[in-house]
DNA sequence: TCCTAGTTATGACATTTATCATTTATTTTT
DNA sequence: AAAAATAAATGATAAATGTCATAACTAGGA
C-alpha cells in the first residue's frame, strides 16, 4: 500500500502542511479504495467518518432538488479532499460525490484528522481556508445562477470546466459530461443546453465531438459569460 | 461603553465560547460605530482588519455582479458577526454589507480575534461551524437559483425572511425591503417580483400593506415553495 | 403644505426558456 | 454484428420571465 508520505497529491490540498509523523499515522490508518464510475463516494445526508482524498479519477458534487432534478454544485479531480466540511461542522455531508469515472481513493479515519487538527494549527488553518474559499465561490455561483441568462452560465461553465480539468492533447476539455450533465451545471433544461452547444458551435466559439468539448475562442466566450 | 462579558448579543454567535478573560481583552480594544441605513459595513473587495458584532439593526450582503446588477446573498441581524471569514482565510472580503436601518455595531480588532483563536480551541471550532454552515446553506441556494421557478423562490424567500426576522406585533415581517430589494433576493426583475406578490395576494397567501409583508397561509406558501 | 423624486403597480409586448414530439446518433447488451 | 437502450439533436409550441411605457402612490425635503 502507498505511503501518505511519499504521496505527491497532498501536494495540492491542505494535507500539505502535516509533518512526516502525521502522514505516517495517516498510512499506517488510511484504507485504499475503488470508485466505479457512476457510484457514490458519499451521499447526501448520511454521516462520514473520515475525509477522503482523491488519487485519481473525477467526480461531481450534486444535490437533489425538492422538485427532483439534481444539481451539479461542484467537479472534484486527483488532489481534492472530500468530507473535511462535515467532518469538521459534525453535521451530515450535504452533497453526493459521484464518480464520472473510476477513481482511486485514500480514505483517512475521523480520528487521525480531528487529533492533526488539534496539534497542527496550521493544518486547522489551511482547512478553514478551504472551506472559506468554497464559500466564496459559492456566493459567486449564487449571484451568477440568480442574475444570469442560460446562454452566459453555459459559457462561464465551459471555461470553468477548462480550467479545473484543463485540456487533452488535442485541446478538447479533459472531462466527459452528458448534455443531461452540463444542463444540470448551468440549470437549465437539456435540450436548451444541447441547442445553445450548437449554437456556440455554429458560431466558431467551440468545436463539438462527441461529447468532447474544445474552446476555439476564449475571449469570444468570456465576452458572452459577461453578457455580450 | 458597553462590555463584552455582560453582552447577551454573543450568546448567538461563536463569541459564546469565550473565556471572561478573552472578552475583557475585546472590552479594551473593541470600538463602537453606527452605521446609518444605506451605509456600508463592508465593502466588496476591500480587506479588513477585525470582526464585526452586530448589536442591533439589520443589513443585506450583496454581490456586484458583471451585469452591473445587485444579488443579495444573505441577511445578518443583531448577534450575527461579520468579517470572520475574511480574517480567517486572509482574504479580501467578497461581499458588501449595506444597513438597512440604523445599526449599532462593535469592531473588534483582528489581533484580538487571532489570539483567541490560537488559544481556544473552541471558539476556532465555533468559527469554523459558522462558515460550514453557511457553506452549506450556500450550496442549497444554488441549487434553489438554478432550478426553481421564480415564483417557487420568492415564497421560499418569504418564508425564510419570517424565519429569520421573526414578525411585529400586527404579524407583519420584522424587515422593510423594496420591491427591488427583494427582486434582488431571489433574482429576478422588480417588475416580476412586484407582480409576482401582488397574486400571492391576490390568492390570500400573503397579505401586503405598504412595504410590509404578512405570511397569511404558511403551508400554501411552503408548498409553492417546492412547486406544487 | 406642496413639490419632487423615488417606489409601486399594471398593461402590452418581446425574449428567453421549458416542454413535448420525433428523428438521428451513439453506446451498451445480447 | 444485431438489437436494444440511451443520449443527442432539432422542430413546434407553450409557458415563464424580462423589458418598456405609463400611471398611481408614497415619503421626505424645501
Amino acid at each position: 500500500m502507498s505511503n501518505c508520505s511519499q504521496c505527491i497529491m497532498k501536494r495540492f490540498n491542505p494535507l500539505n502542511t502535516l509533518t512526516h509523523d502525521e502522514l505516517e499515522r495517516f498510512s499506517d490508518h488510511k484504507t485504499s479504495l475503488i470508485i466505479k464510475k457512476g457510484e457514490n463516494l458519499m451521499t447526501e445526508g448520511n454521516s462520514i467518518n473520515g475525509l477522503y482524498c482523491i488519487q485519481d479519477g473525477k467526480c461531481k458534487l450534486t444535490k437533489l432538488n425538492t422538485n427532483g432534478k439534481e444539481q451539479i454544485i461542484k467537479f472534484i479531480k486527483g488532489g481534492d479532499i472530500l468530507g473535511h466540511r462535515s467532518i469538521l461542522s459534525e453535521e451530515p455531508v450535504g452533497l453526493n460525490a459521484t464518480a464520472l469515472e473510476d477513481m482511486r481513493v485514500c480514505f483517512i479515519p475521523k480520528g487521525d484528522i480531528l487529533e492533526s487538527i488539534k496539534d497542527n494549527p496550521q493544518f486547522s488553518l489551511n482547512l478553514i481556508k478551504n472551506i472559506s474559499h468554497q464559500l466564496s465561490h459559492a456566493n459567486t455561483s449564487i449571484s451568477q445562477m440568480a442574475q444570469k441568462p442560460v446562454k452566459d452560465r453555459l459559457a462561464e461553465t465551459l471555461l470553468s470546466l477548462e480550467e479545473i480539468f484543463g485540456v487533452d492533447n488535442e485541446d478538447y476539455i479533459d472531462v466527459i459530461l452528458t448534455r443531461e450533465e452540463i444542463a444540470n451545471t448551468i440549470g437549465t433544461a437539456t435540450e436548451s443546453a444541447i441547442r445553445l452547444l450548437s449554437n456556440l458551435k455554429k458560431d466558431g466559439v467551440i468545436d463539438l465531438l462527441g461529447k468532447k468539448i474544445k474552446i476555439l475562442n476564449k475571449n469570444a466566450l468570456k465576452n458572452i459569460s459577461e453578457g455580450y
